[in-house]
DNA sequence: TATGAATGAGGGTTCATTCAT
DNA sequence: TATGAATGAACCCTCATTCAT
């Protein structure tokens, strides 16, 4: 264990941090190099090239999103506790590591077309996973019959809007931040019988 | 009335188009002038400074919204039917100037301080236009006791999100996805006696 | 008439005579922009980028050297009166744009492929204009039956050689080297009947 | 004997070739010690600095030149005959090492001053002993009356030329090629006494 | 011998802006 | 209004070389 962090480590989260506060390309090699007490030039031995840095950040980003939500995907939960857990692991993660996931939701636009795809296509694949719970709760009549792609839409700029708000010393925890988001949602979509 | 749009209008349409789909670093004076034909510094007879344009189509952006939607924060509507309201022409309002409200919500970073400052301010006014309906609902007892704060902002990622996504030719009018939405979080906040 | 030379014309000479004497990578921008007491960043008013500079200057040099070599293969003179000619005519315009001309003989492998292959066209159709004459000449027996290509590789190394060595100061004038050339060519080439 | 290459042997050939193909200032240390896979740190146990190794090159390019050429200038022979053989060894030596014979005869510009009059003297050197033949030859009347300076560097362009075109896999042997370019030469410069 | 991180200078190029015309 | 040449700073990146390991 322990906290040892490599140089290229170092790199990646100061660039998250500059990217994410400052844009892209607001951001010079300079500004990285600074704060890593390095030259400019010796920037280039731990990356490629800065939209190289730029791609690597994203897919941190997107990677690290569909790690954790995935198994809750998969699992074999009800649909209803389904999307309430994937909520709260999205909010969470979006809370925990800020910087990286404003970088991805914000940066698309800054790759060059063939690494913009690759991301791109991370994304309609967790855009289909989330599309997906819902689909299966409207299927079994546990939700209302909503329109699942509106909706998934609705939910996910919920949650991705946290990063811009969401401060770890606010009154509520991002779990709990989670929980009213799963809360607000589900009362929403639930197919109560009210008779 | 007539669709006579001058030069000036142009500049801020062909602008706030370029600074949505590339950012505002991104894109050159050179790339604004080559789309209304004119050279780089004949730019100038119109704006004061690059950053000057990006100030006021922020300003344009919010202000709109602004337009919007306070008055039927101060109608004598019910609040149920208020934030259905707001959620509604919220959506429309950035399906409708799409170009405009991704710069609005994108680029406050690329702005100096005092600028910055002043979009801010907007940004808090319109924030708490928000929250005094959710607070009021709450208060009379429609809405259930949620966390106003945090409901507000995910109201507000939920359709601030639209432009990410939203397009003229999708199945559903900008209307209908604020229908959606409304529908969504109503149900989500009423606070039903189903004793 | 008169002596105007226009700021882009003077760039192109200045440009030639650097690359001439240093190399292409070993010129900077810098370097060209203070023999023209400009900034470097001005130089790029004129031209597109330095490698669309180098193009240029060699794209002059072959065009010159064509201009005034076509003529002479497509008159009606005799072979040899004809090879005497162009000899004559390519060593005086080597010496009248050596700068140009070495430029052209040596950069080639600085172009990117697709500008290469441009060059290395009109490089090809100037070698058939040297070729066709050989040819002729042999076919109709005013030279003796020689190796065409190695003949013609011949006497191109010999004048191309001339920006290597040539000086306007020297005992003899480009155009009496290049009747030397010419007498030691066609020396060598005519078919005598010296039975 | 053995084909043993050292690795500073290698090291050699492979910057010639390089250098040859590219250029001394578009070739970097780095294309340098990928080709030899080892790192461009590790270069220097080889070799003192880029510029010495550029130095090294074209001395051996010179040398292998000169040794192979001086003993037939030194001979007994006629001046036709030695000429006839000069021209043929000129030309093996040549197209026997032509990116070494290539960055001789283009780099020297690339050389600091004191190592470019190093080289400088050698190619004078050269540039004697083929005009010691020619002088021997008019004085003597075996050849014509002619300028020596100017048929010297007429030859030497001939031969040097050859670089840019010989392939081992064209029509004809670096040998036949030495013939043709012989005598052409000779047929131009012998004085025959055709009464 | 070999490594690889670091240096420090310089490379070509782009940019927002100015200003005389 | 519009032009276009010029500015001066900053940009990303590459380079030859060094040196502790």
């Amino acid at each position: 264990m322990g906290n040892e962090t490599t140089r290229r480590e170092e790199l990646l989260i100061v660039a998250a941090r500059l990217f994410s506060r400052k844009g892209y390309h607001a951001t010079s090699m300079q500004d990285i190099a600074d704060e890593l007490n390095i030259l400019r030039g010796s920037l280039y031995h731990y990356i490629e090239s800065k939209e190289g840095l730029l791609y690597e950040l994203m897919e941190l980003g997107i990677q690290t999103l569909m790690e954790r939500v995935r198994p809750i995907v998969e699992s074999d939960l009800p649909p209803d506790e389904k999307l309430a857990r994937l909520i709260r692991q999205h909010t969470i993660t979006i809370a925990s590591y800020p910087d990286f996931m404003a970088v991805f939701l914000h940066e698309l636009k800054s790759l060059s077309p063939p690494r913009r795809e690759r991301i791109l296509a991370y994304r309609q694949e967790y855009d289909h996973l989330v599309r997906r719970i819902l689909a299966e709760g409207v299927e079994r009549g546990v939700f209302r019959p909503v329109d699942v792609r509106v909706v998934s839409f609705a939910l996910l700029g919920m949650v991705n809007w946290v990063y811009q708000w969401y401060s770890p010393d606010g009154p509520l925890s991002a779990e709990e931040i989670g929980t009213v988001f799963a809360n607000l949602v589900l009362q929403g979509l639930l197919d109560r019988d009210d008779t």
